[in-house]
DNA sequence: AACTATTTATAAGA
DNA sequence: TTCTTATAAATAGTT
């Protein structure tokens, strides 16, 4: 695969013989790779250049591999099958049993691998799924409704402080307006000096009533505290 | 580089998935040959199928390599007893660890477990059911109507073979009339010798126009034979 | 390190 | 599994 054919012996010019070297060692390694995703396989790959250079890879860990290869040729270190060893051993082969076993499910409810399975499987797979569907979305809507709940309890407080608010705002513009009566007789007594009663530069007198109009978070907020007309006079600090 | 292009993500058809591995893994064993005599390397790969089959090459040996591999990364060897007992009981606690996240996921996805979960995490699980769901009843709904098509394919070979069937009744019939009216003259034509015209103990003149009547078989019965009228008539041998 | 003409690997389909 | 073939990917030789 190249501009010319080449047949399989050592090359002999070292420049080009380490061009090579790289240029396969990468396309090696990156084969390697994809066998092991593609296909599910452990995959150890050790390479050493003719300087001595170690370049590998292992789709778990060497380790794993070599202790792998290792049993799978029998060629235990003759002289230490210690029954330690040979209990986590087995350890780590009931788990990695169990471990497959749970992917397979799990894969199967992922929607994946349904080949080989029967009607009556994926019936009851089916059931699972709308069962589990059910109670995700039961879960989803308890979360909002209690959110819900929660807001409109925070809006009616509110509600509650706007109004005694509004009493007060009220009982002060009364005595300000005495105060004014006093001061400069009884000549524009409307209109004037609504500056007094502004708060966050905002003029509660525009709106007698202000409504609770709270805004619901969207789920994907936390931030309940959405600065809206309402929360912003929750945070009045009252004396 | 094939008929198309792929992304590197496990195969999910377990079929193609051992073909791909097949071809992969002698590819790769190939090219790992190629780098060591092009480049006077020494290379070791190792590779376990996902059913635990192991396939290897070393352009030196295996040991060698191995060795060699370990001195590189300044490790203890394999063999040494404590060193060995320590990596499975390592392997051990990955393993565990891998079981434990799979199974708190898996029971999320069985709609246990959902409390800690926010909003956004619950509505991810429901499109991922959702979504496995689809894929679950389009594959239960692919099996039936395959199911459906292959009755309706039976079922209508057996109506033909039954008005095929029905054909040759008549024609017997009539040959066996001219008989009657040879050896008895006339008198008596009719309702006589209906034995002479009945398979398996039923009368096929009572019924002219057989209807095709399957009874669609439920999914846990592999068995498409039910014996109803239609199949035992498909069963008559004619010559 | 790029560039590309070619070879090689391999995905898909029988 | 193995073969075929169209196409993707790797890479030999070159700049």
């Amino acid at each position: 695969m190249g501009r010319g054919k080449i047949v399989i012996r050592r090359i002999d010019n070292s420049t080009s013989r380490q061009v090579t070297f790289s240029k396969r060692r990468n396309g090696l390694l990156k084969k390697a790779k994809e066998l092991a995703i593609l296909c599910d396989a452990e995959v150890g790959v050790m390479i050493f250049s003719s300087t001595g250079k170690l370049y590998d890879f292992a789709s778990t860990s060497m380790r794993s591999v070599i202790e792998r290869h290792n049993k799978a040729k029998e060629e235990n270190q003759p002289g230490n099958p210690t029954s330690e060893v040979k209990f986590w051993q087995r350890e780590a082969a009931v788990l990695r049993q169990q471990l497959q076993n749970l992917q397979e499910n799990h894969r199967q409810m992922m929607g994946e691998e349904l080949t080989g399975l029967t009607v009556k499987d994926l019936q009851n797979l089916e059931s699972q799924l709308e069962m589990s569907l059910r109670g995700v979305r039961m879960k989803k809507d308890q979360i909002l409704m209690d959110e819900i709940q929660e807001l409109t309890r925070k809006g009616n407080l509110i509600h509650k402080e706007n109004i005694e608010l509004y009493k007060k705002v009220n009982l002060i513009r009364l005595e300000n307006m005495e105060l004014y009566k006093k001061v400069y007789g009884t000549r524009d007594v409307n209109g004037t000096n609504k500056e007094l009663f502004v708060t966050n530069g905002q003029s509660i007198e525009e709106d007698p009533h202000v409504p609770v109009h709270l805004q619901l978070s969207q789920p994907q907020q936390q931030n309940y505290e959405t600065p809206t007309r309402a929360t912003k006079l929750g945070r009045l600090q009252l004396h």
